[in-house]
DNA sequence: CTGAAAGCGCTTACAG
DNA sequence: CTGAAAGCGCTTACAG
């Protein structure tokens, strides 16, 4: 007997997900015009209003769900991009993710991320290849050579986001930090502030061409107002930022000299004080602070990237508000048209404008 | 001649990624010993060294990666567990993905991350079922009864992260702020605090009980001390705290209200705030500084969650670190150790401690 | 308009 | 020790 009810309807006795068989089964249909049907080819196939409603209606009872795993199989479109963080605590990428998230779902596509690490890089990239990841977007400052070389050889679409420096495939997304920086000179010049010190990058482990970006803008554009820009005005920080709670791995230490540096110049303080990055400047506030020197009153300061922290905090933060949000969604769309029209592998450079946003850590130059 | 070849090494003249088949071709062996080989099934199976080592070689000189996608089609386990947010800007569901992630990674599931809006729920939700998710992590404020239907039907593996009222199905993971709570009011009276305001939530929509919690523990801890909350010592906040940017979609206004009703409280003014968010905090420390009021040297201020902004604010902010990326680790491990034993759905409830993190606004009691 | 059949790339009994 | 064969759930020509 049990036998015998296997033949008849051996789908239907199984236990695990619906399949297009049962519909069938159930429909009295076969697969195929199931398929046509649930994949809207109804019209295309002219199959009739009558056969399709069978079709619909057996698929809701069983509550049906086309298994997309097969379908990758057999089409060879996985629908699936990866998006590879390390710098998995810092909060931009979050919104970098965001982005993406958004573009990628729009466009019908779904968000696989992975975080790295040295030693867990090579098992992700196995991972990426046998997962048949359509497109990669990364933000990863781990060595990449190893990646890309599997993903030349099976023409994997990648694209970059916030990479310094350009890279040897691909797309690249990154902010055009310029922008920001005229925008912040201008800021300060207009309130009446000449002597402007910089905090920037005191890491030397990124290439030295990217991670001075933003303090050649600022040298440019003093340079280009006639702004002298005294020996010691530029100083460096290399805090440690990441991490929260009580496993804290930040150290404010670096930011304070920096600052304290500068506001202790034996050529004079500075009036404004503009940084590379909101951490420092955040940092910077409290060297003033604490030294009595009140924000803005007695000195200003501009900071770069636009935090979360940048507007919660004691004054909120004036910055370059860097476009984290615009470049994952910029990356993803890019990339998935890449995808449409046939990757190119050729290098290729996108540009995001920052921009400033003024709140209140900035005012008039004290005279 | 073109027929002829494709006969001979059909798989060879593919232009696709590599399969098995090509790799068993190139070793001269079948697929079969090809996969027992890949898959550490070569000692059972009592492939001798020799064969194994053509299989690796003709594998590596391929450049072959197994097509997971196919793998799961047929084992029937995809890998991949869903980690659905609709709170998409808000920081701490960043740290719980992180911990999330981790934990994935290291049990060998894959995480899919997928955002929802009201409008999208659905799509999402079929999303899901199709991609054959084993497992969801869900941190979403919208109706989940669409969901849970379609997940309990399926049988899916569900844990709810940071839900702050029990649900009707699956794991939750929450944070036990009643600790925090204790370990904040704790900390102020030791500094010799007596006169303890609270800022809690003003928002309507959570249900209560939930919504209520912090405030309600902190009534607790100060009832258990005998200490006195006049009328008016408990005021509400609703800002809108996500945005960033140019886009702003905060509103600072009802914390600075709510602030600025404390300060101002006829039975005068408590040398302690107590705050249920770390935004309401930090924006309560810009009231007082405003009216002229050090913090902590005038009055201590104690948030809850442990931003990143918390660290980084002026003074550094004194708050209760919710748990969030280890909320996420605890959740992941338990959804796939419930996966592995075969999924409970009876509700059931873990709660991780939050604690205490002593930083720059709390000082002595003012005299 | 609809169905039978082949095939996507894999794994897994089953034979030998 | 190794291979031929069936099957996972789907899609896609191809017939009729």
């Amino acid at each position: 007997m049990v036998r015998r009810h296997e033949e008849d309807a051996p789908q239907l006795s199984r236990s695990g997900p619906v399949t297009a068989a049962m519909v069938a089964a159930k429909a009295g249909l076969s697969r195929a015009t199931v398929t046509h049907v649930l994949n809207g080819r109804a019209a295309e196939m002219q199959i009739r209003p009558e056969t399709q409603q069978r079709v619909l209606d057996a698929a809701r009872e069983l509550g049906y769900r086309a298994n997309a795993l097969a379908r990758s199989v057999r089409t060879g479109k996985s629908g699936m991009i990866g998006y590879i963080v390390d710098d998995v605590h810092y909060e931009p990428y979050w919104h970098t993710m965001v982005g993406a998230m958004a573009a990628a779902e729009h466009e019908g596509f779904t968000l696989k991320v992975l975080s790295v690490t040295a030693e867990t890089f090579n098992e992700r990239i196995r991972q990426c290849m046998e997962l048949r990841l359509e497109g990669l977007m990364l933000r990863v400052v781990l060595d990449k050579r190893p990646l890309y070389e599997e993903v030349i050889r099976a023409g994997m679409a990648v694209v970059t986001v916030d990479e310094w420096v350009p890279q040897p495939y691909g797309i690249r997304v990154s902010a055009d930090d310029a922008v920001g920086c005229h925008e912040a000179i201008s800021h300060l010049v207009a309130l009446g502030h000449r002597r402007i010190a910089f905090i920037s990058s005191g890491f030397e482990s990124q290439p030295t061409e990217g991670m001075l970006n933003r303090e050649g803008f600022f040298l440019g554009e003093m340079a280009l107002r006639g702004l002298e820009v005294p020996d010691g005005y530029i100083a460096r920080e290399r805090m440690s930022v990441y991490g929260r709670g009580a496993s804290v791995e930040h150290d404010v230490e670096s930011g304070l000299t920096a600052a304290g540096n500068l506001l202790d110049h034996p050529a004079g303080r500075p009036t404004a004080i503009f940084c590379w990055r909101d951490e420092a400047a955040l940092v910077a506030i409290q060297a003033c602070q604490r030294r009595g020197l009140r924000v803005p009153q007695d000195i200003s300061v501009v900071g770069f990237s636009d935090l979360s922290a940048a507007w919660l905090s004691n004054p909120p933060l004036t910055t370059c508000a860097s476009p984290w949000e615009e470049m994952g969604q910029v990356a993803m769309r890019e990339l998935v048209n890449s995808l449409k029209a046939g990757f190119d592998p050729a290098p290729r450079e996108i540009a995001v404008p920052s921009g400033l946003i003024v709140r209140g850590s900035t005012g008039s130059v004290p005279h």
